[in-house]
DNA sequence: TCTACTTGTCATTTT
DNA sequence: CGAAAATGACAAGTA
């Protein structure tokens, strides 16, 4: 059992060795320097938390004694320490929250524009993610999630740069096609890029005046669909719908391949595929941010690799071996094992790929069909314009995406999967690790049970009420009222008692209350007076409850043994029964007797101080000497005759009365100093718990989606058919999403080469 | 008797 | 600058 001074000396090693491992230093570290500064004054030195109470001005007036000196500015502070660091938690951890959502929200093909930017992504904490942390509801704001959302594909490694060299104008026409499909976002793009852009990159591309119409037309099909709830079941759902809707429009498309249209010509694969004249927009937009193969992975793989360091630095259990263990690819993962695609068999079969409208999808492929009937076959870098901007959640969702480079085997990708192609499903995949889900849940596990959000959620009130019935009782504004505002020994005693503390607690808590509020320094058996009662109920009431605040509240905590010395009696402490015993009567009016009996008790019962006192003969109580305020103390001098003995033991016993409480507000103080910062340790662990919980369902929302995304994939790749009515080669030919939602089939050493290109861009813009 | 603990007290610092 | 409060350190008393 642990003794209060252990407590007091071990305890708070123990809870700066807490602290540090759980990574609570960050915080910690963060409210000491700015945000609170009780909070370093706690630690550090004087404080709120060490406000001088004013005893006197409490004393003298009657609302003082239900003011608890420390408790309100402690719980006041605690709480909105408490608050500060879950939002600063969650801000932190939130940004799996913001991925995820953005990878739902249905892209406005205005609002994803400015996200696609190359120079928007790298920092997890991004704008959106303080958004979303903050903002009231994520569903209406939904040009802001989309953008967060694009911005936080590239955070997870999208980063597309800008495709350079190999694809040039000169290289390849700018066919019609690309301006119907391409233009409405590479027009956007520029709008929204120009202003961010060093303008290096030829804008002039898309500068075309015709294809301002078929760029409305596609916005106008953009925004059709579009608003999805953020949520992620929901927006697995939305991503389905607009892979489906591609799917529509390809099998609206099959008449054209059938009719030599679908093979590509090469002013298509112009426009789908980003250039150097192009906006660097665009060509970040034609990788994915999860499935590009080339410097995706790299990207992607930092800003895990920053999560998962917050993580760590909250979270020991997480080190850097399980890091490195998430980043390698699960077997399991389906985009690392389903690269080599049987075409018409998909790997979700819950995918409907059948169930959505498509709307606007048919009108933006009868503006397709005609352009792409009339172009010129190019079989030898076909392109195939799939489907025109409907499917924007696509877009959204993974920029411009080589969706060749996530679904193809490296070997199939060429030289642009070489370093980063196996990577490729790795990051996230690896962050899907069941080993480190596992690990993740017996974290949260042993901390409180539960793996569902929402029970997280649950747990998590409850988790509070515990706390709160455990440790805020001294600190709670309610629970001191209540306890303070009681008069009398036995109703304070049961109402503090009341809240589950033990009997022992409680009994010592009361005995204690009445029996240093009966004597204390008013013991005086000389003068015993209405004062007498008065120091009673005066000065030594505060003391009790400051101990019985102080002992008591912690009992629920099951944890303080200190609780059993509370009970001690001293020599200040009497039973009441005794204290009335020995104080009532005057020393001379007590029969012979007992008297001697009672005076020798009376005796071990008063405090040196009294003793002194008694022996001076001083013309008052104790009681009077200390707590009288400074002005009727000096009256109360006055009115007496006072030798210089007696006026400096006076003085004495005023100044060491006062030490006496000054000492034990003192200890108190250090022990809700304690309790408060141990509150607060577990408060930071279950925050902890909880955030590791939701990234642990965030990232199998993501596993999730990354799957549908694959079936989908597997499903519109296996229903392409060429002008023979034969299916694509996985081998030969790659799907990619263009900036613009649409999506393209090319031929794979064209996609390599896109790779390759916007493998090199990330790591010049990280120089 | 020894140990751990609480409380009181002193000296000093802080407010 | 002085009073009051806070606090570390130590002593005394108790279990």
């Amino acid at each position: 059992m642990l003794s209060l001074k252990k407590y007091l000396t071990e305890g708070l090693l123990q809870f700066t060795i807490l602290l540090s491992l759980i990574g609570v230093r960050v915080d910690v570290d963060t409210y000491l320097t700015s945000q609170l500064p009780p909070l370093r004054e706690i630690i550090l030195g004087p404080s709120s938390a060490y406000t001088q109470t004013q005893f006197h001005n409490l004393r003298n007036t009657l609302d003082g004694y239900g003011i608890h000196p420390k408790s309100i500015d402690l719980d006041n502070y605690f709480t909105a320490r408490r608050l500060l660091s879950q939002v600063r938690a969650l801000d932190r951890f939130q940004v799996p929250t913001t991925e995820v959502n953005a990878w739902l929200v249905h892209r406005d093909p205005e609002g994803s524009v400015s996200g696609s930017q190359p120079s928007s992504g790298l920092t997890l904490e991004s704008s959106s993610g303080l958004q979303d942390v903050t903002g009231p509801d994520n569903g209406v704001r939904e040009s802001e999630t989309e953008q967060g959302f694009s911005e936080d594909l590239e955070d997870l490694g999208a980063v597309a740069p800008p495709v350079s060299g190999d694809l040039t104008k000169e290289d390849i026409d700018l066919g019609a096609g690309r301006e119907i499909f391409d233009y409405s976002h590479r027009q956007k793009e520029q709008d929204v890029d120009k202003d961010l852009r060093d303008g290096a990159e030829q804008d002039d591309t898309w500068s075309g005046e015709g294809a301002e119409a078929l760029a409305r037309n596609l916005l106008v099909d953009g925004e059709t669909g579009e608003s999805f709830p953020a949520q992620v079941p929901g927006g697995e759902d939305q991503t389905a719908l607009s892979l489906e809707e591609c799917l529509r429009l390809l099998e609206a498309t099959c008449p054209f391949g059938e009719n030599a249209e679908f093979p590509a010509d090469i002013s298509s694969i112009t426009e789908a595929v980003p250039s150097e004249s192009e906006p660097p927009g665009l060509q970040n937009n034609l990788l994915s941010p999860l499935l590009t193969g080339t410097e995706s992975p790299f990207d992607l793989e930092q800003q895990w690799q920053d999560l998962m360091s917050i993580m760590e630095m909250q979270a020991m259990e997480v080190n850097t071996s399980t890091s490195e263990i998430l980043y390698s690819a699960p077997p399991g993962d389906p985009l690392s094992t389903n690269y080599s695609l049987a075409p018409n068999t998909p790997i979700n079969q819950n995918v409907s790929l059948h169930q959505a409208s498509l709307g606007g999808c048919s009108q933006d492929f009868s503006l397709f069909s005609p352009d792409v009937e009339s172009l010129p076959v190019a079989s030898s870098s076909a392109l195939l314009p799939l489907v025109p901007s409907n499917s924007t959640s696509l877009n959204s969702t993974f920029g411009s995406t080589n969706l060749a480079g996530l679904f193809f085997p490296p070997q199939l990708n060429g030289t642009a999967n070489d370093t980063a192609g196996p990577e490729l499903p790795d990051p996230l995949g690896g962050l899907l690790d069941e080993a480190m889900l596992d690990e993740i849940s017996l974290m949260d596990l042993a901390i409180e049970e539960g793996f569902n959000p929402v029970q997280a959620s649950q747990l998590e009130e409850e988790f509070d009420s515990d706390s709160g019935l455990s440790l805020d009782s001294s600190h709670s504004p309610s629970s001191l009222s209540s306890s303070e505002g009681s008069s009398s020994s036995s109703s304070s005693s049961s109402s503090s008692s009341s809240s589950s503390s033990s009997s022992s607690a409680s009994s010592s808590a009361s005995s204690s209350f009445s029996e240093e509020g009966a004597v204390g320094y008013s013991s005086d058996s000389e003068t015993l007076d209405l004062e007498e009662a008065e120091g009673a109920v005066g000065y030594q009431p505060e003391y009790s409850k400051l101990c019985r605040m102080s002992y008591q509240d912690p009992s629920p905590l099951s944890c303080l043994p200190y609780l059993e010395h509370v009970g001690h009696n001293h020599t200040y402490n009497m039973a009441p029964s005794a204290l009335d015993a020995a104080d009532l009567p005057p020393p001379g009016a007590l029969k012979k007797g007992g008297k001697e009996k009672q005076a020798d008790f009376l005796d071990k019962q008063m405090s040196r101080d009294e003793h002194r006192a008694r022996a001076m003969k001083i013309p008052f109580t104790n009681d009077k000497i200390i707590n009288l305020p400074v002005e009727e103390f000096n009256e109360l001098l006055s009115k007496y005759q006072l030798s210089e003995a007696q006026l400096s033991l006076i003085r004495d016993i005023r100044r060491r009365g006062k030490n006496k409480m000054a000492a034990q507000n003192c200890r108190k103080r250090k022990l809700d100093t304690i309790l408060n910062l141990e509150r607060d340790v577990e408060d930071l662990q279950r925050d902890k718990a909880r955030l590791l919980r939701e990234k642990v369902e965030f990232l199998r929302s993501l596993r999730q989606m990354k799957q549908k995304v694959q079936s989908l994939y597997q499903e519109v790749f296996g229903r392409l058919r060429d002008e023979n009515g034969r299916p694509y080669s996985p081998s030969q030919y790659a799907l990619q999403y263009a900036g613009d939602g649409s999506v393209l089939l090319i031929p794979r050493t064209l996609a390599d080469q896109q790779a390759r290109r916007q493998e090199r861009k990330p790591k010049d813009r990280r120089k």
